[in-house]
DNA sequence: TTTTAAAATACAATCGATTGTATTATTGTT
DNA sequence: AACAATAATACAATCGATTGTATTTTAAAA
């Protein structure tokens, strides 16, 4: 009473009933009478009481609170996956906690360790470009928290639940489609082999080249974390050696815009002298002149059945389905970059 | 032990201690020897001992976390907050919980009352287009609880902190800019009055038309949620009636440019037949075709000053400066949209 | 009306860490 | 060596809600 926030103890005295009582009623016990849930609620209401979910969580050792990590907010990607995050776990009662690790190990790290202290329930995580093994990760699990990857996924991390587009038939659509358009030598940009995505992005590129009898040259595969410099970087790379190529498969967005622009600027025509394609479906690709043919990857589905698949391992932690991987449909979004 | 997660008393036992010594000493208290403390903090790491955030903040009172309320993470300008906010408040040592409303009032008033279950510490808020008296965010304060506006914040919320920009010196700019490469009736696109930036930004696009001696004509404005779709709506419900407007002023990008498109499709030339001036810089705005004169506030900041300061108050509770309202620089980024 | 079963409520321990107070151990002083 | 002064540690209550068990109250049956 004396700090303003009143506990079941006071509303408890009020009424002249046992704290254990107010608990229960709070709680619709059917261990209590309609006629004194009634009560209860009243006077909560009056006192303006709120349950203390500190102590709550503490006592039933249960946060009701999720951990997200995505690389980074900003990117429209993950903050629609966290809007479909939000959504199902909203609908089912939990927190989320969300935590960027901008793409470096040492944070992420970090957050697993907060979110541990945090006790959270469980652990939603798209990797970061730094991230090889899963040493923070086995941790995480070995103590009881379930964890679920979507999108960026380590191969390596068994047991744990997966939500994830076909990277390597996405791929492979895309490339297949730079093909059919008529472009004989196709670049890729690929990002840190650490990450299952890239391997499978480039895996789906050859697969496609091999399908169309294409050649495969290393060289005309760039490495890099992909961000708008490294598309820039990316392509003077190539052109240095290939000013010959007719397409780019990139494997993200950003990159293949960042191409887009020196392209443009060298005076390069797009899609004429060479096609783009990119991967996300970041809003702005819709936007850039040429618009940029990608690939949808439904980013609020694959957030909200992450978190649901989530819950449900919160559920049942004996469930041998705990490994389960879900694949969901990816769509090529064929627009100007590509329009012959 | 049977759980897997040590507690300090397990610690204590092992090493027989009390537990009140173990705790002090993983909180390197001076009342425990520099031994103890070595024996303890070496112990707790052999046993992967990790402090439960919830009892400590149980007894402590003090959730160490910051509640954060956007209308919508996906939007750039509060994907940048976010970020700011984060940095600011993993430097000191708070958590963060981010929630949006999606514009709904009522999203907003149950993350609000969910905040205050989670005994947050302190709340940074940019409030929904639906929000019009602050009943809840009132609640929340007489419990104690302090709260910061950023960006979109209620005027008569007093005695709270607020961080925003100069929307009517930024708003008086933009229009200012329309004037000066020669636009001689301009339009302008406002939101909800119920928000002070809206209210700001019209006076502002007034004003500046007053400084000039130009004309304020009613029928130029027009009042929406400024979504895109909006954007498109606007501008045809001024085209009917006043087809000769050579300039629009939108209180954001998104409906800027959904006008942009539609001016685009009916073949209306940009800047030449009609310029047009955006408000908060996302990046479609530089990269759509052609690209969005708009202005820049520069989000990081705010979201690092806000968090600072919310913190700042979390520290001295009893501080008179909580009412203090901060105003961060904006700057007019002058784009091909209005390059005659 | 008494007895008994069932319903409603009270008691008390607990979750794990923190902290004010009490006790024991150590050090230094004369 | 005895004593005070201080350092180091132990004891015990506490934060607020939950929950298994015990007790009381009520309702139903005899």
């Amino acid at each position: 009473m004396k700090n303003g926030k009143p506990t079941i103890h006071e509303i408890a005295r009020e009424l002249n009933l046992d704290s254990s009582t107010v608990s229960r009623a709070l709680n619709n016990s059917d261990r209590v009478t309609k006629k004194t849930i009634d009560r209860v609620t009243r006077k909560a209401e009056e006192m303006g009481y709120r349950r203390n979910l500190m102590a709550s969580n503490l006592r039933k050792k249960k946060s009701n609170t999720i951990g997200v990590i995505v690389p980074r907010i900003s990117r429209y990607f993950f903050s629609s996956t966290i809007a479909g995050i939000d959504e199902a776990a909203f609908a089912a009662g939990y927190n989320v906690i969300i935590c960027q690790s901008l793409e470096e190990l040492e944070r992420e790290q970090g957050i697993i360790s907060n979110l541990m202290a945090n006790q959270v329930d469980g652990v939603l995580i798209s990797v970061s470009m730094e991230t090889k093994n899963g040493r923070h990760l086995k941790q995480l699990r070995d103590s009881g928290i379930p964890l679920i990857f979507f999108d960026r996924h380590l191969k390596e991390l068994e047991g744990s639940g997966k939500v994830l587009i076909d990277d390597e038939d996405a791929a492979a659509k895309a490339t297949g489609h730079l093909i059919e358009i008529g472009c004989k030598k196709i670049a890729h940009f690929t990002g840190p082999s650490t990450l299952q995505i890239y391997k499978s992005r480039l895996k789906g590129y050859r697969s496609a080249l091999r399908k169309y009898q294409l050649p495969y040259d290393p060289d005309l595969v760039v490495s890099s974390r992909l961000s708008e410099k490294d598309g820039i970087m990316s392509v003077k790379k190539i052109l240095e050696k290939n000013s010959e190529i007719d397409g780019i498969f990139s494997a993200n967005d950003v990159a293949a815009i960042g191409a887009m622009k020196y392209l443009k600027n060298i005076g390069k025509k797009i899609p004429d002298d060479i096609a783009l394609v990119g991967f996300s479906n970041e809003p702005i690709s819709e936007v850039i002149e040429p618009a940029l043919t990608t690939i949808d990857q439904s980013p609020y589905e694959i957030g909200k059945i992450a978190c649901s698949l989530l819950i449900e391992q919160i559920g049942n932690k004996t469930s041998d389905a705990n490994s389960r991987t879900i694949i969901l449909e990816s769509t090529l979004l064929e627009r100007d970059s590509t329009k012959r």
